[in-house]
DNA sequence: GTATTATATTTACGCGCGTAAATACTAGAT
DNA sequence: ATCTAGTATTTACGCGCGTAAATATAATAC
């Protein structure tokens, strides 16, 4: 005799179980709020009248939600798609409801977004901002008005924290390692990063090369948007054209543009790296989820994917339980994942 | 003096507006259902005050909601996450607010997710089911209560409709290609697919062979989860261990098994593709948006994206303005992409 | 047994909006 | 100016729940 009759609201749900609405509604907010003996009365009901609250009922009355907006720029991304999928699960295990949103890499939907998340009423708001093309003034006032953590790209001083990488770390790494096992690498990069986190990666090469006495050399790939391994691919075929990279060895900004470089590395027949026949090393950055199925597989630099998700949940967390507005700024150090492309 | 006071609701929308609220009211359910002068009164307005109505509060007493649910097996494939793109934006098109949500893999979390989907209150929702360990029995249940339409993956007789690929078609059209241009391939596929679309491939595989007078040749690789890649490598490592595979000529169940095949082949230093040195061909199934930029790009079968994405929201949208209930089942046919991996 | 707490109940109000019915108004046509 | 049809307003109720205050009841202590 299992969800005999439907119940419509509370009150009925209320007088199936013989309680009052207040009682019920007290344990729907907190079931340790309620006597054990009242708790298991209503979980007996619960399992055989199968009612849920109306959450827009719900929210309308609560000063603050529980739902909690993710926003990433590009989801088609697998490297968004698995951040994405770890901060959601960390927001249901802090007791939260994650919706999650992607700019697909266009700032005037980010600001679409931002605003359709206003009216979400959100406890709080986790945002991998677009970068470099979003637009700062807007994302301003959204963090004014609703409490943010910004991860993995950085817009100074906005929102409540900043979670994400080491990138000037990443590529002082991986250039190090690079210098240590053979030619000094170039760095090849897009000429108009969608994020700063380019910006950051360039500099730890260029940091790196100085302090190992090496010559840097930034090459730079033509286009922007979100196709990187296009850009990367076209950007190789161009270098080869005019007289190839300047050095054997290549550090790219990150693994989607790796990959298209490696892609026209074999469409020009150029081995690729460490064994005796192959002519170039490669490195990406980011791990990847496909970097270990290039080929050769792609050596490169491992994100903090767990840390860093869990860090801006729990920031977020902190922040909306306390109401504390200080920000704050949490980088984490990237691994050396090695492999067969350098 | 833009945005001068905050408006809390229509209320004082109303009033500030010159107006009073039902007709408020109904210029949000409908702007055209309005006078022009009104329609422009109400216009400035919004643009002086910023008002935006309480979504709850609309959902509360509406009989029918505007929320439409997205919900794909696996956000981490980018194949899912372009799909899921796509139907987002037709959705958003038809006039729906749609939420994304994804079973990272798992049949408990599907079910979660239909469940949270029924507080919801969805107008409908467009659903590609986990398949083979979906819970056909939970999911039945959410089709008869909410309008669900099926993509991708099918369940027979589920839903209101069911649109997807033609993947007997898909295995014929490669198949047939690969006898056409070299030797007869063999077909590899994971031991216990994760999706009923895999035994349609298969079929086809064996139809076109038995059609062309071949003896058909189908290898299981071990594993089960959504780490294709990986059981693509690892099972393809395991054939060479054991003689190799029977032809020199591949076929995969998916792209995503056939990039770990080629990282498989580089790792055991056997080139792939159509040149003369070359001494095996591999070919896939979906083009997957990284199929372009595997080593040797991938020869593929590609899905009609837009064509699923639009058509499903089309038959949601018109089940959920005529309220009709008849079952329908659209299949599109693949196209070959040939590159350089066969 | 009574006093002391902790928990339930009752009562009552409010949230922001949809919606229906009756009435008042407006615009364009006669 | 008068009529008519299309709009707008007024009024009133309901949605399902949160929440607060006052009161009643049950659990625990003595």
């Amino acid at each position: 005799m299992i969800k005999t009759s439907k119940i419509k609201n509370m009150e009925e749900f209320a007088s199936v179980s013989g309680l009052s609405r207040p009682t019920v509604s007290k344990y729907f907010n907190d079931a340790e709020s309620v006597r054990a003996s009242t708790r298991t009365r209503i979980e007996q009901a619960l399992e055989e009248y199968d009612y849920r609250p109306n959450i827009y009922a719900i929210n309308q009355n609560r000063k603050l939600t529980k739902n909690v907006g993710i926003l990433v720029p590009y989801l088609s991304d697998p490297f968004f798609a698995e951040i994405a999928r770890n901060v959601e699960q960390r927001c249901i295990d802090a007791g939260f409801r994650p919706t999650l949103y992607s700019a697909h890499g266009d700032p005037s939907l980010e600001v679409e977004i931002l605003d359709s998340l206003r009216s979400f009423k959100p406890a709080g708001v986790l945002m991998a901002p677009l970068g470099r093309s979003s637009i700062r003034g807007e994302i301003e006032k959204f963090c004014d008005e609703v409490p943010t953590v910004l991860f993995d790209s950085n817009i100074p001083d906005l929102g409540l924290a900043f979670v994400g990488s080491n990138n000037t770390q990443f590529s002082m790494l991986m250039a190090e390692y690079l210098c240590r096992t053979g030619e000094p690498p170039c760095f090849f990069e897009m000429q108009t990063p969608s994020n700063p986190n380019a910006n950051k990666r360039r500099q730890g090469y260029l940091d790196a090369m100085l302090k190992l006495g090496h010559q840097p050399k930034v090459i730079k790939a033509e286009g922007d948007g979100w196709a990187f391994e296009e850009i990367g691919r076209r950007g190789a075929h161009e270098v080869f054209k005019s007289g190839g990279f300047p050095s054997k060895t290549i550090l790219c900004s990150n693994d989607r543009l790796a990959i298209g470089v490696l892609t026209a590395c074999w469409e020009e027949g150029i081995r690729v790296g460490l064994d005796p026949e192959a002519s170039i090393r490669v490195a990406g950055q980011d791990d990847h989820p496909l970097a270990r199925y290039t080929c050769p597989p792609l050596t490169t630099i491992a994100q903090e994917y767990e840390a860093i998700s869990s860090y801006a949940v729990e920031m977020l967390t902190k922040a909306v339980e306390s109401g504390e507005k200080d920000h704050e700024s949490k980088l984490f150090e990237g691994k050396l994942i090695m492999r067969d492309s350098a």
